[in-house]
DNA sequence: CCCACGACCTGTGGGC
DNA sequence: TGCCCACAGGTCGTGG
């Protein structure tokens, strides 16, 4: 489920309940998630001062004081729900995406602030590791993943060399987290739709004027995305347990059949499947 | 190297 | 109402 926006919105959700906060007790309710947690995972985390919190593509990075860092990914429907000391459980102050349900709830971290912090993953594609915070960069996790996209390295020229040559479309290719970090099928369809490129036409023949309308539009869909807290579909919330709204401005995903939000452009939103995924765009404006 | 496809796992929504 | 299939925000391994 979550992309860059819904894992940024966790990421800041997350971070006044655990940065600076020493992990009082961690239990694991089962050895594995999408592949087994790490050995020690609990010795190695009971006890240790979260120091920051940060983002990289969709993986959350929680650097401790003992040299590594509690590497964490939500994988399609990975969840955190905070409860804190002192926050109102009154029914209704928030809108709940789904209720919070024992059977999936894996790991749970308590802080010496009072609160608890539990990860749910029905799916289990999520997971958590633990790596050596001085190798991190270098980790195979994260040695070929490409640039954030709302950071500098990300821009037209880079653009131009990750598609020259490339016969796949750029819809395969911004899913893929070599080439740009963080982008999943929601915000690929999205952007290509506001650049107006089509999800179908070979990468190597996308011009550079198209380059940079998609760069343009890659930031734009993902800073105001983060804005409005992400979009809540099913699974996805706020730790806090609010939902995002950004799903109430999709022009094309989930779309299928309804007319295109361009004005005059008259095109019916359409589906196919790209690499096993659902593809959204409208084919009269996106060429 | 490039690319397509199935696998992983559980839940849900739509059609019949 | 109930059953069955298709599909879901993501990667990863295999094989052509």
């Amino acid at each position: 489920m979550p992309e860059l926006p819904e894992v940024e919105t966790v990421r800041r959700g997350l971070a006044p309940h655990l940065i600076g906060r020493r992990l009082v007790r961690v239990a694991m309710n089962r050895p594995d998630l999408r592949f087994p947690l790490p050995e020690g995972f609990v010795q190695r985390l009971t006890g240790a001062r979260v120091t920051g919190l940060t983002r990289r593509g969709k993986y959350i990075l929680a650097a401790l004081d003992r040299d590594e860092t509690l590497v964490m990914h939500l994988g399609m429907t990975g969840r955190f729900v905070v409860e804190a000391e002192g926050v109102s459980d009154t029914p209704g102050e928030f809108a709940l995406a789904a209720p919070a349900d024992p059977k999936h709830a894996h790991v749970i971290f308590e802080t010496d602030g009072g609160g608890a912090l539990t990860y749910f993953d029905a799916r289990r594609f999520g997971f958590m590791d633990l790596i050596e915070t001085a190798g991190l960069e270098s980790h195979p996790r994260f040695a070929a993943m490409g640039p954030e996209p709302l950071g500098d390295g990300f821009d037209a020229a880079y653009l131009a060399r990750a598609f020259a040559g490339r016969r796949q479309g750029p819809k395969t290719l911004l899913l893929d987290q070599s080439v740009v970090a963080g982008l999943g099928n929601i915000y690929v369809c999205e952007a290509l739709h506001r650049a107006r490129v089509s999800p179908l036409r070979p990468a190597a023949n996308i011009g550079p004027r198209a380059r940079a309308a998609l760069v343009r539009s890659i930031r734009a869909v993902l800073e105001e995305a983060i804005a409005a807290g992400g979009s809540t579909l099913r699974d996805y919330a706020s730790v806090e347990g609010s939902m995002g709204y950004f799903q109430h401005d999709f022009q094309v995903y989930g779309r299928e059949g309804q007319a295109c939000p361009n004005a005059r452009c008259g095109g019916v939103v359409t589906r196919l499947v790209q690499a096993g995924r659902s593809t959204f765009h409208c084919p009269v404006c996106q060429r």
